[in-house]
DNA sequence: GACCCTCCCCTTAGGGGAGGGTC
DNA sequence: GACCCTCCCCTTAGGGGAGGGTC
């Protein structure tokens, strides 16, 4: 029977795989020809041999690795089949959630981004409803309004090494921003140990504080020099329109930009305020 | 200012990322040194250009590649962002689908141990109630009754090679059976020329055919040669007691054990023909 | 002594040849 | 002429050295 003797491209076309990987799966001892003629160095299979292809192409779109495979089959523990199963289930599990993740990052971003196009860019003070959020605090023992641009970056780098320890992804990382304590900011200075960035009010898996909706007081920039004018701006604005602080100051890096410029990162941020109507 | 001419140890340190990375990136052009001193080679860095390193990290965990991002950075255009997240967003979706389809792959084979690990292995007929199926059906010009093993690994390779035209997931393959029309089997011929996979029932891009719930007559089986008679074993129990074909013969192959053995498929599967009481 | 440098080899699962025999 | 063989180089994002200068 002719047909039981299949060349290497035979059996590649049968079975949809390119000789390429049947020579490698032979070289890796994962499936070697039935025949190896010496002289010529051909390959000639059995079609049987499509059983363990298949078995290796069913373990490949589990997730498995190649050597995975090999160490599998060649024990040829019948009962661990389960187990590996189950391996593969947790690690397909985790690999989900690890970009469902990254999924959800984007997506703020892209709502960042969005918000970024509708706010006001020209220093104007404008009133926006916020909804809860959630911050990951972390406090510092120097002072933002104390600091200039370079001292501001290594206050992010305290930031970044504290994330990483508390095993938070980095993604969180780029929603950053700096805060002042209503009570602090009632006395008119402006002061700030903390630098935090926003949590998924949905990820469980993360304490942070929870920040109350709110309407905010707001004002955007992207120079980084004209945060304490601005919040000035802010504050004397409250004061002229019969409103009264109602929470901590944020000041939240919405968006940046991939570009550098004069030295320095080129962000978009948001000055905000909690504010309700002065009860007369 | 030390402070401000970093070497790429403390970097390093500061950024959470290994001295390597750092090379490779100034290698690449990703993320040059501040400073290179010609003479000794030692790389400077500025702690500004960790605004550049931070953006490097989210691009990574959008799930770029270290070319896409250059590509990005060195382009400079603000106004890409959106378009290059919602890509990468688009991404990710189809990656998670896919992770999502194996994984479910993985669950149904796991399914399907615990029901070989429950299921009589003895040839004794019992009977089973099935849920509603969802089955994809090939029909070849061969008869399988006609045909020895390896003649049915070719019918194998067929279906397998029509899966992929259809552009079906290989992971159905796992899953596979053939079929007797209920016509044929009451003539109590054993003639089928048709193979199957099982479909997802919540699959809904692929379009299959619907095999209703039921009530079966089954046995089990690890023996290729022993089908047809199994097959007439389950003929004859449905005759001797009172029971009454009502659809399709099934010929399941429940699960495959990554074992060659006698240079066979080592596998178990389950023959079944739905049935329900005479009506007298 | 701790830090940094430049090679260099290694990892996954093949793809894409070149140059030369074989069916 | 179509098929098959064995090299050989290439891809991602670094990790892990060795051997040798530098702060």
């Amino acid at each position: 029977m002719e047909l039981e003797k299949l060349s290497i491209g035979q059996m590649a076309k049968l079975n949809r795989v390119s000789e390429q990987t049947l020579r490698l799966y032979d070289r890796e001892g994962l499936l070697n020809p039935m025949i190896k003629d010496e002289e010529t160095g051909y390959r000639y299979y059995h079609i049987i041999q499509s059983a363990r292809l298949d078995m290796i192409q069913y373990m490949k779109s589990y997730g498995m690795t190649l050597k995975q495979i090999k160490a599998y089959l060649s024990e040829g523990d019948v009962n661990k089949i389960k187990e590996v199963l189950e391996k593969q289930r947790a690690s397909l599990d985790s690999q989900i959630r690890e970009l469902t993740y990254r999924k959800q990052a984007v997506s703020r971003v892209l709502e960042n981004y969005a918000q970024y196009e509708a706010l006001p860019k020209n220093d104007r003070i404008f009133l926006q409803y916020i909804p809860r959020r959630r911050i990951y605090r972390y406090t510092t023992d120097k002072d933002f309004f104390d600091q200039d641009y370079t001292g501001y970056e290594y206050m992010l780098r305290e930031l970044k090494i504290h994330l990483e320890a508390a095993r938070l992804p980095m993604i969180y990382f780029c929603n950053v921003g700096t805060m002042i304590k209503q009570e602090t900011l009632r006395t008119g200075k402006l002061s700030s140990h903390d630098v935090f960035f926003f949590v998924d009010t949905e990820d469980d898996a993360v304490e942070a504080e929870s920040v109350d909706a709110a309407m905010y007081c707001c004002i955007c920039s992207s120079d980084f020099y004209q945060e304490a004018d601005n919040a000035q701006k802010l504050l004397q604005y409250i004061e002229e329109n019969q409103l009264e602080i109602c929470g901590d100051y944020l000041c939240e890096v919405l968006l940046e930009f991939p570009v550098i410029e004069n030295e320095q990162r080129n962000w978009f941020y948001r000055l905000q305020i909690p504010v309700i109507e002065k009860s007369s």
